[in-house]
DNA sequence: ATCCAGGACGCTC
DNA sequence: GAGCGTCATGGA
């Protein structure tokens, strides 16, 4: 177990921020989260009262992996002291959101999580990926006995005949298409990884069917560790339209839109200190 | 019951 | 290139 002083960290904000959807509150250990990420499963508890925050990992393991996913290494409060104080509601936004960090996510999951997640709503994405993960991942016991299911394999979702009744909808041809690609080797993630150009890596996520503009900027944000995209969804839309009469100057954070993004997002959605 | 959701596609014009 | 209808499904 790792016992840390994480600055700008709330699991509580990360986990209701929208940007992951495997991270949800332990049903019966008060101030824990459960998280499965790339194969492994993690409890992560915030000590109420002061910035101490707790993993069930190996000293190893958080070195190796977790540390770099939890994107530890960078620091959030130069980016909240950097807005512009006269701008009240992104002050408020990431005031309402300070503890939340963009996660290093496996970009294969991401890819097929936010091709779900379009004309979709957060609660049902998560049940989705759920029910998908227990019925096409593997089956592993954690080090403390919980029983958990990892992200299936391209492999699996390429040779499954019937995915619709997973509850993806009309997606469910997005999905094995992208993973037939995948699983053939046609498309390599590990290639696209090595796309420095943004503009370059958006136009082939792009290319595939099912992905558009949003969830491209999404799995570049999430999965690809691109912090300058700045997914547009209609959350984000209408705070443009209503709140900025339509022109957001995101040209001012353009080094790290992805997070002044995810502040906003985040705001909105929760619904945050709005009367 | 009706509208909406971290939208994209395919078809017009 | 912009403007529409359509696409499954269930949360609120």
């Amino acid at each position: 177990m790792i016992k840390l002083t994480a600055n700008n960290f709330d699991i509580s904000q990360i986990a209701k921020s929208g940007q992951c959807f495997r991270l949800n509150p332990h049903p019966n250990k008060i101030d824990t989260w459960q998280l499965v990420a790339d194969g492994d499963y993690l409890e992560i508890k915030q000590i109420p009262g002061n910035n101490k925050v707790e993993f069930s990992c190996s000293e190893k393991d958080f070195n190796d992996f977790w540390y770099y996913y939890f994107n530890l290494g960078f620091n959030y409060q130069e980016v909240i002291d950097e807005i512009d104080p006269s701008d009240i509601y992104l002050t408020a936004a990431a005031k309402a959101g300070s503890g939340i960090r963009i996660l290093d996510q496996d970009s294969w999951e991401v890819m097929i999580s936010f091709v779900i997640s379009q004309n979709n709503n957060i609660p049902r994405i998560k049940r989705t990926i759920e029910m998908l993960c227990t019925r096409l991942g593997e089956k592993k016991i954690s080090d403390n006995g919980t029983i958990y299911f990892t992200f299936p394999t391209p492999e699996k979702l390429s040779k499954i005949e019937n995915l619709q009744d997973v509850g993806l909808g009309y997606r469910d041809k997005y999905i094995q298409k992208i993973a037939e690609l995948v699983y053939s080797g046609k498309l390599s993630l590990h290639r696209l990884f090595g796309l420095a150009d943004n503009e370059e890596l958006r136009k082939q996520l792009k290319s595939l069917y099912g992905i558009g503009d949003k969830v491209a900027n999404c799995i570049m944000l999430f999965g690809f560790g691109r912090i300058d995209c700045f997914p547009k969804d209609v959350w984000i839309n209408r705070i443009i339209a209503e709140e900025y009469n339509g022109k957001f100057p995101i040209e001012r954070y353009s080094e790290y839109a992805g997070i002044i993004q995810q502040y906003l997002f985040n705001y909105a959605m929760n619904k945050l200190d709005k009367e």
